[in-house]
DNA sequence: TGTTAGCACTCGATTGATTAGAGTGCTAAC
DNA sequence: GTTAGCACTCTAATCAATCGAGTGCTAACA
């Protein structure tokens, strides 16, 4: 059977109506809510075609209907209208001088809580592809190193390392130059085996210490892809009655409190290359589990090349699609000229 | 009236049994349940008494008793007895080599969660009594400059220091050792005016430098005023039906989130001083508001002089005292040995 | 042929009444 | 001072009755 014009009409009626209100809608409400001027006889024949067709459903016999799944999924690919979402507070948010990243998400997160009430995630910027922009050995005991790293876009990462020999200044003078000039403008990737072993031998009897050093560099800077990522508003899904018993809403409080199983909607997210830049998971389509009862809406955001984070809103099914979509592109477009002006 | 010993005893078995059951007790039970052989009728009178004193109390007319706040504040003072909870997994995870000071305190959290089935709340040590270790500035680019500081403990600091003054290598060096020699070793508050001005006369036509740099330390150090907690096992309240419901469960997951509330409580633990390091808030005793249903037991850890951190459990007010404060005792101690071995 | 009015039917939700059971308070007896 | 006994109270569970929203189907209409 084809989509008729005005099925796709009732289909997005039913569920306009259903994301205000959270009810199953029934014919006679449809026949009054469009401008079809159809009696309810009429849309309920319609109705039972959609529902044969696997759009939409009926909790029970004599109830209205609710969207499917695949009824969700038909109004996001084809049927949405994005409203813009003005978001005044945001500019002047992300204004506030705001250098420290991990303060900067946080807030965006919350921001975004608010705004829509639905839970948020946002991951910090993975930075594995980035360059190393500066190293720093010091000496701050007798047998602790402090190596500083600083990696393109200032984010900066400490570790101490733990020596055995005693290393006086001018040997840890000629250390740094040695990282520096050798690893200086380099990602990650590009830092292979024979560049290293030319280092060792340049760095003669202290070449143990170049191997710490630079496994401490690559951890300290791997320590980060178990990535960090920053959760608000994870109690908004008590505002909806299909999220908000315990079973459910223990198990969604979890995944953010845990925030491990959000790595891999992260994941799924960066993945998917050829996208404009926004996801929507409906229902089971999603990555995690516990959230198969939720819609989840992603969107990558970028700062300068290569450098790239994923921000989540995860509501009900029945989640405000076209505000949520709007208000992710505003965000990830602020993002991107905030970097953009302090850079 | 006073609490005769048969009354303590009574008190004793209503609160042991209302802890593990959770449902009001009534006079059969406690007449089975104790050795004082009483007939289900004597404990009646006596349960009158004690409702009358105030220590329990009637959920409706036909319902057994369960025990007040001022009840429970009776056996947390007088009749714990305190159960030493094991923890062999502790240790393990602890000796885990673990540097990162804010994992640690992630995992401990997580621990204690997992192993009391209540929400926990742990807050890094503040730092502001603590000595300077270790200053470095470096320059990262044309218009930026890096400052470290290592605070005692390991703790390190980092802050971006935009300049608009070209420095060469040689002054860096100097206003490195004019840091760290003037600096080193002293706590926060011991920088006073007259040792910045003498800085600053040393430092020439570089004085703007300097008091940027020190600006930069004080703030580095303050920003974690608002200061870091780390929490887990928020869901476990479901666990607890009298804290389930939605409106309660929303708040309280909400405090967990926001953080900013628990920074009260921390406030309030650290600042009694003459405590013995554990504190148990019963109810309404508690500085939080919405966690005016729960228990929170706190504890101060310290790791060596001046770092002092508090460890919260959250549960509900039939929460297994005895246990909690065994396990806090346990934990707030392995902390200090962790430390020990540290250093 | 598509649309509509009408009607019987279904099923969840609400309401009210009844009952069972746990626990108390009180009194009288031990 | 303790206990047995009994009337009383209140909650929770159960069940039936009812309501109403909404459907599916049929027959009539344009």
């Amino acid at each position: 059977m084809q989509l008729s014009e005005r099925k796709i009409k009732i289909m997005q009626a039913i569920i306009r109506n259903y994301l205000e209100t959270g009810e199953p809608v029934g014919s006679r409400t449809i026949s009054k809510y469009t401008d079809l001027n159809l009696s309810s006889a009429t849309i309920r024949n319609e109705m039972s075609d959609l529902e044969e067709m696997g759009y939409i459903l009926q909790p029970h016999t004599s109830a209205g209907r609710i969207p499917s799944d695949k009824g969700y999924r038909l109004y996001v690919d084809t049927m949405m209208e994005e409203k813009d979402k003005e978001l005044e507070e945001l500019k002047e948010m992300m204004l506030e001088r705001e250098d420290k990243m991990d303060h900067l998400l946080k807030q965006v997160a919350k921001l975004l809580a608010v705004n829509t009430n639905y839970a948020t995630m946002i991951s910090a910027p993975t930075i594995h592809t980035n360059k190393l922009k500066f190293i720093q050995l010091s000496r701050v005991d007798v047998n602790q190193l402090l190596a500083v790293v600083v990696v393109e876009g200032n984010v900066i990462k400490n570790n101490i390392i733990p020596v055995s020999e005693k290393l006086d200044d001018e040997t840890l003078l000629k250390l740094n130059i040695l990282l520096n000039t050798n690893l200086n403008g380099l990602a990650l990737e590009e830092i292979n085996l024979s560049m290293i072993t030319a280092m060792k031998q340049q760095a003669g009897i202290h070449s143990a210490i170049v191997a710490d050093v630079i496994d401490a560099i690559a951890e300290s800077i791997r320590a980060d892809e178990d990535l960090e990522i920053y959760t608000s508003g994870a109690n908004n899904i008590f505002k909806y009655p299909e999220l908000a018993d315990q079973q459910k809403a223990s198990e969604i409080i979890n995944t953010f409190e845990e925030k491990q199983m959000l790595t891999e909607l992260v994941q799924d997210t960066l993945a998917d290359e050829n996208n404009t830049g926004i996801q929507v998971y409906i229902g089971n389509e999603t990555p995690i589990q516990t959230m198969k009862d939720c819609s989840v809406v992603t969107a990558t955001y970028e700062l300068g090349e290569g450098m790239r984070g994923t921000i989540g809103i995860i509501g009900p099914k029945r989640m405000d699609y076209d505000k949520v979509v709007g208000t992710l592109k505003t965000i990830t477009h602020q993002l991107d000229e905030l970097y953009k002006k302090k850079t």
